[in-house]
RNA sequence: GGCCCCUUCGUCUAGUCUGGCCUAGGACACCAGGUUUUCAUCCUGGCAACAGGGGUUCGAAUCCCCUAGGGGUCACCA
């Protein structure tokens, strides 16, 4: 890092799709650095191809940011000096750079046709030819035949004359230093034939204009960076220092993609992952703050974050550690403040209406809290408390209803309940091990038919808790009608 | 195929730069016990790795070379 200056580093998704997890790892990488450094997080729009670009995706991805508590300092709906932050918005500047570059050659046009070029490289492939790329038939023109050929209305594009003989250091934070021969680098398109530039070229433009001091992004960009070492060269522009983070990998060790799980960030928001679970998550992903730490809070993040501890290596997103890491943070969050996050959930199950009690949702916290591990799991849990969620018990729970001493422990259940001044029995277990011995039965005995009367399950928070988010009423009516379904004892 | 990157338990990783403290540590998952009215939590224990081969060195997971394997990239996508 330049000495004195502090850090300046952007993140620059292109709204064509929503966040993935690697881009939000790059931009949690990005945004730890600044933060770090007391540098600045720059938020910059990529929209170049106009056929892709959406509004709804460009939302996605602030969203999915933010829900994660990545701020940007300067970009979108926040502005700043460097900007604009759209690259759409940034097409004057493009244009007096590719202007400049024919003037000074280092770009020129290219008429040959997109086929022409494919077959080239078609036969490259097929031939395993170790030449690279378009052959450059183009960068022969007379300047003046090409200016006329323009003029007239040709279809062409800008190319990059890429120099021979030169080599190309990239220094790598993660790396060290990677080095290319300009010979490996193809004539790159720098301004399509429709006008519009590539990423390649606005890229290094931006990043230069807008003073980013380190790139930090994924490693597929690793095999890109000469051609915009190049260009920065060419234009005399300084050169950022890089940090290539390593892949995100699937189950199966390629590259992340949708056939090995959900990608985006929004999916795993929507079924309800916890965002500081994500955000830790994520950060364990190529990164350790030391041998033992692995849940750690976005302060303590970014306070042992460092490019050099980065791994080389791709990790695999797991999501059985994922899932861990968000039970933790469910079990660690007070009941208080995990049941207003539970609401829209069990509101969505039908668990739970407007009119239930933060009272209530505090005492569903407190008893799920310990099972849960995703929101979204307290609507599969609590979906017994639904009216008549114990009208059809599973298996287990019918197996637990058939037993003979059944008919009485309910029976003597719902008498005691009805009677007791306190609903549920301030005591519970004393109450249980009352009943039980008055029953002459083990608890066990006891306790399994109750819980599937009350749940139609045998699994779930303590038999008291379920009495207590049922009510009275609502407890002595479960106990009756499955004392009901009983077939009468034979006489 | 060219170029580039990578390689510690099944997975995430510590250790590698600054060889010895490593009979390689932690965590997830898994297995076995324990606690518990159930499930879950929690506790205890177990399984399990330096890709292979050569060097250098008194000593290598750590340094060097080779091989193998994996990945990325070769767009008028970003």
């Amino acid at each position: 890092m330049s000495p004195g200056s502090p850090p300046r580093v952007r993140f620059a998704p292109s709204p064509t799709g929503r966040l993935h997890v690697g881009g939000a790892r790059t931009a949690l990488f990005n945004w730890a650095f600044a933060r770090r450094h007391g540098g600045v997080f720059v938020l910059r729009i990529e929209d170049t191809d106009q056929e892709r670009n959406s509004a709804a995706s460009l939302r996605s991805i602030l969203d999915s940011l933010r829900w994660l508590g990545l701020d940007w300092d300067e970009g979108p709906e926040k502005g700043g000096d460097a900007g604009p932050y759209f690259q759409s918005q940034r097409q004057d500047r493009y244009r007096e750079a590719a202007r400049r570059g024919l003037e000074e050659g280092w770009l020129y046009r290219c008429f040959c046709p997109p086929a022409r070029v494919a077959a080239l490289k078609e036969e490259q492939r097929a031939a395993r030819s170790s030449a690279i790329g378009y052959d450059r038939r183009c960068r022969g023109l007379d300047r003046a035949e090409a200016e006329r050929r323009a003029a007239a209305g040709e279809a062409h594009v800008l190319r990059f004359a890429v120099p021979a003989g030169e080599e190309i250091v990239v220094r790598d934070h993660i790396r060290g230093r990677v080095r290319f021969r300009s010979e490996e680098v193809e004539d790159w398109v720098a301004v399509r034939s429709g006008g519009m530039p590539t990423y390649n070229f606005v890229c290094a433009l931006d990043d230069a204009a807008m003073a980013i001091s380190h790139v930090i992004r994924g490693e597929e960009h690793l095999a890109n960076t000469p051609k915009q070492l190049l260009l920065c060269r060419a234009l005399g522009l300084p050169e950022p220092e890089f940090a290539h983070v390593p892949l995100i990998l699937g189950a199966d060790g390629r590259k992340l993609s949708k056939r090995t799980g959900d990608t985006a960030i929004e999916d795993y928001r929507a079924k309800g992952y916890p965002a500081p679970a994500m955000f830790n998550f994520l950060g364990l992903l190529g990164f350790a703050i030391d041998d033992r730490t692995d849940r750690f809070t976005p302060e303590e993040f970014v306070a042992a974050f460092d490019l050099g501890r980065i791994n080389k290596a791709g990790a695999v997103f797991d999501l059985d550690r994922l899932h861990w890491l968000c039970g933790e943070y469910l079990r660690a969050t007070p009941p208080a403040e995990l049941a207003p996050r539970l609401r829209p959930w069990l509101a969505e199950a039908g668990i739970v209406g407007p009119a239930t009690s933060e009272e209530w949702l505090e005492r569903f916290a407190a008893a799920f809290r310990e099972r849960l591990r995703l929101y979204g799991d307290a609507a599969v849990q609590g979906a017994f408390l639904r009216p008549g969620g114990a009208d059809r018990p599973d298996a287990k729970a019918t197996a637990a209803l058939a037993a003979p001493e059944t008919g009485r422990v309910l029976a003597a259940a719902a008498e005691r309940l009805e009677q007791a001044e306190v609903f549920p029995p301030a005591d519970f277990d004393s109450w249980a091990r009352e009943l039980a011995s008055a029953l002459g039965l083990g608890m066990g005995k006891v306790m399994k038919p109750l819980r599937a009367a009350l749940s139609g399950t045998l699994g779930g928070p303590p038999v008291g808790e379920i009495l207590g988010l049922l009510g009275r009423e609502r407890a002595l009516g479960r106990l009756r009608r499955a004392a009901g379904r009983l077939s009468p004892p034979s006489p």
